[in-house]
DNA sequence: TTGTAGGCGTTATCAC
DNA sequence: GTGATAACGCCTACAA
């Protein structure tokens, strides 16, 4: 079933079927009506093939994730998707390892599937600086902010990850604490570092040196890496009151260790977490943690994007709010 | 660039660059090295849109999502992209309402995109037996047997639910508890159904009468569904000595509304879980739970859908083993 | 407002 | 082993 067949079936031409199908103006009334029947009638529908072959592009969008192992990023994916259900885009997902060029695995999905925009989920700067300026479909760079990094094809939408570790390690040093330490982060990614600088800034205005700092143990976000991070601190005996964890996954992670080595949360050791997954409201104790607004970030990243796609906008960098979630497993000093 | 271009640059024709690119035998060494150094010289991909016109088929297989709220979806679609990711094929991926026919929205994406496969993550019986003949190309539903539904192009993957929930009740038994509360399951989903009867089934098997059961609470799989699910039954002032959550979230709720409650986990009840889900071995106390393989159940399903679509493999349906993953929260009485 | 025709990039069927 | 050539289904000038 084609066109053609439409054509034949109702007595109008190709161009009118067409015309009609696209929407086009210039189409009568009554054609209109009479080659929709036709058209509802046999559940025909346009070959896309045919149709981008002819305009020479497509209506794909491509998502790439950056590292598999963030537990957020399933989640968001998700999100993107729903948000482009009734669109007449379809989205395609390419996930990449978390050592490897994001950008240009992106140029080369996009290249081959003729992608019109383009979704990044945790890419970090270095790639960019590196190979962007190969890629020309509008873009949005999710979880990160790439306002300087030169690009007018480029948006971004992200949270404040520095305001947001520093917020978190005011209030822990508001309440008393003054050895924190700090759990997670992989080198090579900016969000991490950005997290990182927040927890250094806190202390700063706090007044500490940074020998004062507590003591770092990286990892990347899991709950495995969190309970290990958290385990090596604890056996190093260093004197620690509270923990900032870069992620809550870690967050989590570390709380198990501490409940493992016979400690309690938060009487003997308070806890921050990051990111404000739905688990930790029902963890026991309860996370405090940011709480970053995974949902909009989403929607406002596939809004942004879609601006760009139809009516020519120009690229933005957005922060998107968060809130320091004050629950229960942190003890005042 | 198209392989006109190439053709041309290579002073071979249009055919013998097709056949080279298509892995066609009849075809000189000497022309198949001249014209694949062109063709990477100039980074020259093929327009998969005249490609799947012409063959008039495309290769797109849809992933059909029924129901956001599964917290175990996301990862599965994730690891279903993951296998797929090297090879020809294009995952779409589709999401429906709970509420939704999965099967009827199934078709019209199928049909849309020219899929030549589809895979359906948690639909049930009902929609298939009512719509899946008008689906024609080889299916997987993921978790979900369907043996006995009646269609050569369905295959299924799934743990075996009942046996999964019995063995988890067996367990609540054999420690010794006789009131064993049930927490979760929403009308329609086949799955928990079928993990209901089995709860059913261990109590018949240790001689309890109907009457005898533990009290049963509905709910969709989320962490507060299982809070407000659990908080309802302490309230109903019941007494009960252990809860089988249908779904790990939903026991992490119950858990968190036991402690709420000023109760604990295990020594006032003991908790067991379902699926698996990497969280409940941090969580405190660290879940008993049916183990689901999540992985292996995608990776089966992926391969089945492959065997049908390259080998026209018949359709095959298969449980994969879980493991009743003993940890924390169950106490002998 | 409608019809006609050319061409998008590829594959497949011939003939050579 | 290779080269022409005719589709595949659609869109879009352009003509009517």
């Amino acid at each position: 079933m084609t066109i053609k067949d439409i054509a034949k079936e109702t007595g109008y031409s190709l161009g009118t079927v067409s015309r009609v199908l696209n929407n086009h103006p210039n189409v009568s009334e009554k054609a209109r009506k009479a080659i929709m029947e036709v058209v509802d009638k046999h559940g025909f529908i346009l070959n896309v093939s045919a149709k981008n072959l002819k305009q020479s592009q497509s209506e794909n969008i491509i998502i790439v994730v950056k590292g598999t192992f963030n537990e957020l990023f399933p989640v968001m994916v998700q999100r993107i998707q729903m948000f482009f259900r009734e669109t007449r885009y379809t989205l395609i997902t390419e996930y990449v390892d978390e050592e490897s060029d994001e950008v240009t695995r992106a140029r080369e999905v996009c290249l081959e599937k003729r992608a019109i925009g383009l979704i990044v989920l945790g890419g970090n700067k270095e790639n960019f600086v590196k190979g962007f300026d190969r890629i020309h479909i509008p873009t949005v760079l999710v979880t990160n902010y790439a306002k300087d990094w030169g690009f007018d094809n480029l948006s971004s939408v992200a949270t404040n990850d520095l305001e947001g570790a520093k917020k978190a390690v005011e209030y822990l040093l508001k309440m008393g604490h003054r050895s924190i330490a700090l759990v997670g982060g992989t080198t090579g990614s900016d969000t991490s570092d950005e997290r990182r600088i927040g927890w250094e800034e806190a202390q700063k205005k706090y007044g500490l040196k940074p020998e004062e700092f507590g003591p770092e143990e990286k990892g990347r976000y899991s709950f495995e890496a969190g309970y290990k991070a958290m385990d090596k601190i604890l056996k190093s005996g260093k004197k620690i009151t509270a923990v900032f964890a870069l992620a809550d996954v870690m967050a989590i992670g570390a709380v198990s260790a501490i409940s493992d080595a016979g400690l309690k949360v938060p009487d003997d050791i308070s806890v921050v977490g990051y990111d404000g997954i739905p688990m930790g409201a029902y963890f026991c104790p309860k996370l405090t943690t940011v709480k970053q607004s995974i949902d909009k970030i989403c929607d406002r990243s596939c809004e942004i994007l879609v601006d760009c796609l139809e009516n020519e906008g120009t690229s933005r960098h957005e922060y998107i709010p968060f809130d320091l979630d004050l629950r229960q497993s942190v003890k005042e000093i």
